[in-house]
DNA sequence: AGATTGAACGATTTGTTGATTATTCAGAAA
DNA sequence: TTTCTGAATAATCAACAAATCGTTCAATCT
């Protein structure tokens, strides 16, 4: 079974190195064989499809960017309010350069999410348990107060879905998506009643 | 002077028939010509090209809605969450009737959306207008505080883009969507700050 | 003159063909 | 038996041709 294992990860490394070369549209199931020495037949005794293979290769890098967001969810130092900048601004900021820098990986994210939504929404889920981390860490120290914390970070999914979404950007620059994702966080957070603004007033002039 | 009016008119209502019996792709210059009883090229005395014509048309029709709009922002009997709950309802209930009970009129929109972004953003900046006066109404009777209403009408626009592009519904059905517009709406005028948590429990309780 | 036409032009779309490629599976190799 | 192969298959894609359609404009009409 070990045996079953590195050939596996042959297959993933060898398509890993093709698809950021050259893309996956532009990668042949027979090329990734041929760089394992293996028939193209063989490749599906490890995999449905070539589908799979990218999307083990998401699921692994998205796995390691999953971390990186709980580590920022509940940092020690800074109260909810930051933190949820960090996890919101971290998730527009891999998402840009993902799309700038990298349209290999870009290609890949977007073929993957249009022929498995449920990819797509598994990433949702993920994000959306850490939203509720950082929603019951921020009701404990008597941050945020809301009545159902699922129901709450899904609607911060929902508000913030437009920088999820590189169609809905209109050649906006990234400072740009940064301080319009700033003041919808801030809506979120305060809201537009009358004591919250004065509240933020009130911290402000103490600065 | 008038004369040209009316054939403009003429021009219209032929082209509004047979873009929503036959859809804007399958209808073409000659059709609509031929029902004015005229040329091919001289529609061209009348509008720059077919799509201007459409673009007649969905302007037409907006202001309509756009002026319905405005009444919902107003609404005397209301306060002014209400008031924003019929503003973004309306404009989700439009979106989704087109989409579902009227694909050639959703095709016009997309396909004018698409060739002309410069018309979708005039249709969210009139939409941001009216937003402008029911935040101003609001302050005015000091149900919602904010300081830069032009920016807090974009971040409401920012923060409901969701539900303004079917794209992004995935198969929600309209009650799922009302819901979860309903969760941002709340979201956005109470925030995730204690106090006004509070506040909404206080005036739950005294109902 | 100004208004209108409709043939001509070029861009876009549609349809078709051939090649490429993902996937399968009967059989060979281990 | 289990593992693997590679030719066969079917789906997809690319390239090209034909047709359609938006648009223009020289010629015609009023």
């Amino acid at each position: 079974m070990a045996e079953k294992d590195s050939i596996r990860d042959c297959i993933v490394e060898a398509a890993k190195k093709r698809f950021s070369h050259f893309g996956y549209g532009k990668t042949t199931m027979a090329e990734v064989a041929s760089d394992c020495a293996m028939s193209p037949g063989n490749l599906y005794r490890f995999f449905p499809g070539k589908l799979d293979i990218a999307e083990a290769i998401a699921t692994e890098d998205y796995s390691r960017h999953l971390e990186h967001l709980r580590k920022l969810a509940v940092q020690p130092g800074k109260d909810a309010r930051e933190r949820l900048h960090d996890l919101l601004f971290e998730e527009l900021r891999r998402t840009y350069h993902k799309l700038e820098k990298d349209p290999r990986a870009y290609e890949m994210a977007r073929v993957i999410s249009q022929e498995r939504p449920k990819f797509a929404n598994w990433m949702l889920e993920n994000e959306r348990k850490i939203l509720v981390e950082l929603l019951d860490e921020a009701e404990r120290r008597g941050e945020f107060k809301t009545a159902d914390k699922e129901f709450t970070a899904e609607m911060v999914q929902s508000a913030t879905m437009k920088f999820r979404y590189p169609q809905l950007w209109s050649k906006l620059t990234l400072p740009k998506l940064e301080r319009e994702l700033e003041g919808v966080m801030n809506l979120l957070i305060d809201g537009l009643c009358p004591h919250a603004a004065e509240r933020r007033q009130a911290i402000q002039a103490a600065e």
